[in-house]
DNA sequence: ATTAAATACTTGTTTAAACAAGTATTTATG
DNA sequence: CATAAATACTTGTTTAAACAAGTATTTAAT
C-alpha cells in the first residue's frame, strides 16, 4: 500500500498543513487539561474570565468566534462543573453576566504553570526562533484573511 | 469592555494562532464543498480514495490520525450518500475495502476545480512566498513534533 | 402607545472527535 | 488442537461546531 501519492498532495497544502499543526496542539491541550475535568475550548473561556472578570456570553461568542449556541452549551456545561455562574443582567433581561466561581478564580495559577510545564515538555525540541517565526508568520497570514483581533 | 489584554495573550500563543488560522481554512472549506453534501472531513477520505482506489478503514485512521470509530461511522455517512461502498476483504474477515461508487469517482475533477477556484479567491491576497514560507515552517514544526508522514 | 425590527439567548438536528467497551475474526502460543 | 492475544471494526457516551428555528426582551418606527 503506497500513500506517497495522497500524502504528497495534502502534505503540499498550506490548509491540510495547518490541520495537522492544530490538532498535534489541540490533543496536547486536551492531555494537559484532562486531570481538571476542563476542554481546550472551555480553556478558552477561562483565559477570558481570568483576564476580565465579567463577559456576556456574547462578548465569548465574540471573540472566540463561536457561535452562540455554542457557547451557551458550553456555558451550561461549566456552571454544572462549577467553574462559572450566571448574574443577571439588570440592565437587559434577554442576557446576563458570565462570572468565574470562587474554584475558577483560584484555579488560575496552577492551570496555567501545568499547561505551561505541559507544552514546555511537548515544545522542547522547538527552536525559540522556530516557534516565534511561525507564530510571527501566523499573525500575517491571519492579519490578510481578514482575522484581526477586535481590541476595543 | 477591553478584551486587549486576554487576546494579547492568546494571540501570542502559537497554539492559538494554529487554531485560529485553521479555523478560517475548515470553514471555508465547509463553503466550498457545501453545494455536494461533503464535510471538510469526509473530503479528505475522498482525495485519499481518489489517488488510491481502495483502502480499509484503517488505513484511512492511519492517514488522517483519526481514531478508527471517527472513520468507521463517516463511513457508514459516505456510504448512505453514495460516495463509497464496502467491499468485503476475502483475506480477511475482520475487515473490508473502501471504494468509490461511480458518483464518487466521476464527482472527482468538477470538485477539485471548484475547491481550487474557491481558496484561489479566499487566498487572492496572499503572496505566493508568504503562501509557501508558512507551509513549508508548518512541515517543520510538524516535522520536529513527530507529525512525520508515513510513506511506505 | 402599538407594532415592527433587532438583539440575546435557547433548543433541535447533524456531523465529528475522544475515549471506553464490546464483538468477531485472525494469529500466536502452549 | 485449544486457548490466549492481537487486530479490525462497531457501539455507546460526552463535548463541540454549524446552522435553522424558536422565545423573550429591548429598541426603533409609525
Amino acid at each position: 500500500m503506497d500513500f506517497g501519492k495522497a500524502l504528497f498532495h495534502l502534505n503540499n497544502n498550506l490548509g491540510y498543513n495547518l490541520y495537522r499543526a492544530y490538532l498535534l496542539f489541540h490533543r496536547e491541550l486536551i492531555r494537559g487539561l484532562k486531570g481538571y475535568g476542563v476542554t481546550p475550548e472551555q480553556w478558552q473561556v477561562l483565559i477570558i474570565l481570568w483576564n476580565h472578570g465579567s463577559v456576556t456570553p456574547t462578548e465569548i461568542s465574540r471573540v472566540t468566534l463561536q457561535d452562540l449556541p455554542t457557547i451557551s452549551r458550553m456555558l451550561v456545561r461549566m456552571e454544572r462543573d462549577g467553574w462559572v455562574k450566571r448574574i443577571e443582567n439588570k440592565e437587559d433581561g434577554r442576557s446576563f453576566h458570565v462570572e468565574l466561581t470562587e474554584k475558577g478564580r483560584k484555579s488560575k495559577n496552577e492551570m496555567i504553570i501545568q499547561i505551561d510545564n505541559h507544552f514546555a515538555g511537548f515544545m522542547g525540541e522547538v527552536p525559540k526562533d522556530v516557534h516565534d517565526g511561525i507564530r510571527n508568520e501566523l499573525q500575517h497570514l491571519r492579519s490578510i484573511l481578514g482575522d484581526y483581533t477586535p481590541v476595543e
